[in-house]
DNA sequence: GGTGAAAACTCATCACT
DNA sequence: AGTGATGAGTTTTCACC
């Protein structure tokens, strides 16, 4: 892992802000030539800086407006299903990020749903009906920060 | 809040896994003209459907391999300064999420730091130290997942 | 590793359906 | 609302430093 440079520095804060933000005008705040630019962002994503380019999306304006954090305990006896079980939850489409934590807690599940129903759904049948879960608490989200 | 058409609907599942996908190439993919599709994409950003375009950083690239959930509780007597209390925390270079909650607790604080002894001055630094906070939890994440 | 200039490609507008 | 064609703008390559 090499550590960053100053322009490469620049251009990840830049790039963070906003992922589609021209190679020109990216040049030109870094005070560099657009094709230097671009050989050091092509770097930067060789070297796995950067990961991804994504566009956010507003879960509400998907209709899924109810947002909560689920923690879950495995039980004791069924630890080595844990890799299976973060396979199965990581598909699911109301399942935001997923923490694999140490701790009291195994997992935290962030999840979007379109009601309190619908929250409800998916903690029963994906969750307390699974054989290696313990417990689970949840709590509703009301904001969710990204820096 | 107009629901999204199936035409919207892959834009978004293709935008979010890819938010530099060419025009061309997202118009190729949905079936549609580009000039359409360049509508359909402003219209989704007008609309709040897609809030921001972003490139995703690998924080241990960054040299913060170490990241924790904190959960938090404010003491009963201060939760006006709750507001103040956030707006502090989301500033800070650490702090990579922030989860304002319902329940036991008050906030989750996802952090990304250089390794223990940094994660230990932050909580003691940001969130023991503050006269607002009544107790702190943290939790190593081992793996963080994102859909 | 960095650069400028040219080629290839993409975005974005427009008149029309 | 959707389309094809067009011109402006952007990305990307390449020979050279």
């Amino acid at each position: 892992m090499t550590p960053l440079d100053e322009v490469d520095t620049k251009l990840v804060a830049l790039l963070r802000v906003n992922g589609r933000m021209p190679n020109s005008r990216l040049a030109e705040l870094v005070g560099i030539a657009q094709s230097t630019c671009i050989s050091r962002v092509r770097s930067l994503e060789d070297r796995g800086v950067i990961t991804a380019y994504t566009a956010r999306i507003s879960p509400a304006a998907l209709g899924l407006s109810l947002q909560a954090l689920i923690s879950v305990s495995i039980k004791s006896g069924a630890r080595h299903g844990i890799q299976a079980f973060s396979d199965e939850i990581r598909g699911l489409p109301e399942v935001v990020e997923l923490f694999f934590l140490g701790g009291a807690e195994d997992f935290v599940i962030h999840v979007a749903t379109r009601d309190s129903d619908h929250l409800r759904e998916f903690v029963v049948s994906n969750l307390s009906a699974h054989l290696s879960v313990a417990s689970t608490r949840t709590s509703i989200v009301f904001e969710h920060v990204v820096n």
